[in-house]
DNA sequence: TAGATTGTTAATCGATTAACAATC
DNA sequence: TAGATTGTTAATCGATTAACAATC
C-alpha cells in the first residue's frame, strides 16, 4: 500500500507525545488527537498504513503502542551517523542535546579543512573528507548530515552517494541532484524565513 | 481566494532559481519546470494565484518575474529579525551566511545567561530577555528564531508573543501553542532523522 | 448487556495535472 | 501567418474526514 509521506513525520509526533505518558495507561485515538492536534480518524487512518494496534472499546496501550511507533519509524535500532563539515553549524549539530534524548548520536565527523582535521569536538575526532568513503564501508554508516557551505554541497553529497550513504539531512540552501534509492531531506533556513515574510506580509500586499 | 500552503515554498524555490538566470531573459514555465523538477502547470497555477506575470507565446521576463515573487514573498522589504538563545544553535544561526545572501539579518539577540549577556557576537551585543518586549516595541521587530533548550521553550514563545511578535522559527522540540494571528513554523532536527530512519528501515521490515 | 472505541469503507475535500482557447 | 506559451477551466488524483459495523 501506498503510503503518504505526510503520514511519517505525524507518526513521529504521536510516538513524541507519548513518550510523555505512563508505560502502564491506555489512550484512544480521541484523547491522542487532542495532545497532536491531528484528527482522531487521521491517527487511525495512518495507524491502519501499518497494522492494527488498538482493542475496540478500549484504545491503545501506550507501551504497545510506543514499541510499535519505534519499530516502524526505525528508530529501535541505533543508526550511526556522519556529519560533513564542521564550522558553525555542524558544530552546533555535534553538541545538539536533542539527537541523544532521541536515540542519535553522531559517531563521525569530516571536514577538509587542515586546521580541523584531528582536532576533537564532542568526543569526536574530524577526520579528512578523503576518509569518508573507507570509514561508511568499515563502519556501515548509512545516514549522513550536510552542514558545508553551499558551493561546496553538490560535490560533498556526490561523493556520499558514491560512499554508500542512503539518507541525507542536508542544511545546504540547493536542491540537491542524487540517484535513486538516496534519500534527501533539505532543510533550506532562508526558504523557512520566507515561508514567514510571506506570511507577515500577505495582509498588507493582497 | 485560498492559496495552498505549498505553494510558498515552491514559489521560493523559483524565486531561487531565477536569481542564476540573466535579468535581460525569458523564460517559459516548462524551462523553469526543468529547473525546480516541478511542472509547468504547477508553476503556472502557483503563479495565477498571485497575478498575470507572463506573456502567452513567450513566456515570463525574469527581471520582472524576480520583483514580482520578491513581493509576493514579501523580501522585498527588510525584516528586522531577533534571536532568542545565543548557545550553539543560535550562535551558528548568528554567523549564517545563507541568510545575508536572501537578505535576511539577525538584528537582536537575547538570552538569559548572565556569562553571555552584554557579551558582543557577530556584531550583535546579546541583551537581557528581560528587555524583549522594549525593544520588539521600539524597533518594530515582527520575526524571531528561538533556539532555546526546549524545557524553555514555551516560555520564550509566551513572551515572543505577548511582546507583539508575528512569525517565529521554532528549532525546540516541540508544538507550541501560540495564539491566532502569530505564524510559527517549527523545525524539529529529530523529527527529520526520524523521517530518514523511517526510509532507510522500511524495505526491512514491512 | 450497554457503552466505548477500533479498523475500514465511503464521502468529501483540496491539490495537481491535463487540456485548450486566447493571444503574443 | 504559424508557432509558442500563457492563464484558466475541467478532469484526475490523493489525502482527509465522516460514518459505522465489528468487537472489546
Amino acid at each position: 500500500m501506498k503510503i503518504p509521506s505526510l503520514s511519517i513525520p505525524r507518526i513521529s509526533l504521536y510516538y513524541r507525545e507519548l513518550l510523555s505518558l505512563k508505560d502502564t495507561s491506555v489512550i484512544s485515538s480521541q484523547e491522542l488527537a487532542r495532545l497532536t492536534e491531528c484528527s482522531a480518524a487521521q491517527i487511525r487512518k495512518d495507524l491502519a498504513y501499518f497494522g492494527q494496534f488498538g482493542t475496540p472499546g478500549r484504545g491503545y496501550s501506550v507501551k504497545f503502542l510506543k514499541e510499535e511507533l519505534r519499530r516502524i519509524l526505525g528508530i529501535d535500532k541505533n543508526w550511526d551517523v556522519a556529519l560533513i563539515g564542521v564550522g558553525d553549524l555542524g558544530s552546533a549539530l555535534l553538541a545538539y542535546k536533542g539527537f541523544k534524548s532521541q536515540g542519535f548520536k553522531i559517531k563521525y565527523a569530516f571536514d577538509n579543512d587542515k586546521k580541523k582535521i584531528e582536532k576533537v569536538k564532542e568526543g569526536i575526532k574530524i577526520k579528512d573528507i578523503g576518509e569518508l568513503k573507507k570509514a561508511v564501508k568499515s563502519n556501515k554508516i548509512s545516514m549522513a548530515i550536510v552542514a558545508v557551505p553551499q558551493p561546496a554541497a553538490q560535490e560533498v553529497i556526490d561523493k556520499l552517494v558514491s560512499s554508500g550513504i542512503k539518507a541525507i539531512l542536508n542544511f545546504a540552501p540547493i536542491r540537491p541532484k542524487v540517484s535513486k534509492g538516496v534519500e534527501i531531506l533539505n532543510i533550506d533556513l532562508s526558504m523557512e524565513l520566507e515561508r514567514l515574510t510571506y506570511f507577515l506580509n500577505k495582509d498588507t500586499n493582497q
